[in-house]
DNA sequence: ATAAAAAAGGATAACTTTGTCTTTAATTAA
DNA sequence: TTAATTAAAGACAAAGTTATCCTTTTTTAT
């Protein structure tokens, strides 16, 4: 559904929102260990995240690393999709038409519409700090 | 939510099933003009919907093009899925998650389900001839 | 038979995604 | 102030996807 890119940034940050603070920070190698993403490349994506809309902060040099701030947790997967520029996904039409549309629909439009809505609302209501909520209740995993 | 790859084939299928026959054959420039895919690209795609599973059958020469056989009007997008190997995307973790289950869920797993339930019965329940059928009542486009 | 038409198959190129490595800059602790 | 630590930035490599072209094979019509 998504690129590894997004997916490994999905899962980093909901880590990092668990177990990160400013207070505690974590660094790269932990981060990759827990998602189970290669660290390099984990890197290169968490950048992505910190540059423009600082969605998490970083900090270089001893006990630096990675944390969220507490007015971020009210975002959700829907900003993450669009920092890793893959919102539109869930635009999109599910043949890659260019031109479908309700007066011009793919032969899947219809069918597909209710799904795409359920979609859309997945990514807009899980915010990142409901999802550290369902994960401190124990229930889910990042790996 | 597919490679281009897998959008043409399920485009090209539709479009063959709708305006093409045994009696008339459709060729290559035709079926990638009608369905806005690159010709030789779309080439490719069509041998992997004919050599094994021969969901459409192709006829070199003069007069020659592809069909498809009535029977194979019953097989769905589903099937087409499958065939372009990206069937699998279906059963998936959309986190990504290798061990993702019942028993281990990614922190997406409770609410994507039903999701995932919906669409697998969209790709399984829309046949080829139903699509064709829904097409002649002139409501669906392929551009 | 021969020429033309069409897909099949193979090679290759362009581009994107994924992943790694090295150097630089920033920060902290001693 | 110095050394150690950490992310940032850039270069690069490997793999996959998308796309194009060329040659071969098959088939048909003449």
């Amino acid at each position: 559904m998504f690129s590894k890119a997004t997916e490994y940034a999905i899962r980093a940050v909901i880590f990092i929102a668990q177990k990160g603070s400013e207070e505690h920070k974590l660094a790269l190698p932990e981060i990759a260990e827990a998602i189970q993403s290669p660290p390099f490349f984990t890197a290169k994506i968490l950048q992505k995240l910190t540059n423009g809309s600082q969605l998490i902060q970083s900090v270089r040099g001893p006990n630096g690393g990675f944390y969220i701030r507490p007015e971020k947790l009210t975002w959700t997967i829907r900003e993450i999709l669009n920092l890793m520029g893959e919102g539109e996904m869930l635009d999109k039409c599910v043949l890659g038409l260019k031109l479908c549309s309700e007066i011009n629909p793919c032969p899947l439009h219809e069918v597909y519409k209710p799904i795409k809505t359920q979609l859309n609302a997945m990514f807009e209501n899980k915010s990142i700090g409901l999802l550290v909520k369902e994960m401190e209740a124990g229930k889910f995993s990042l790996i």
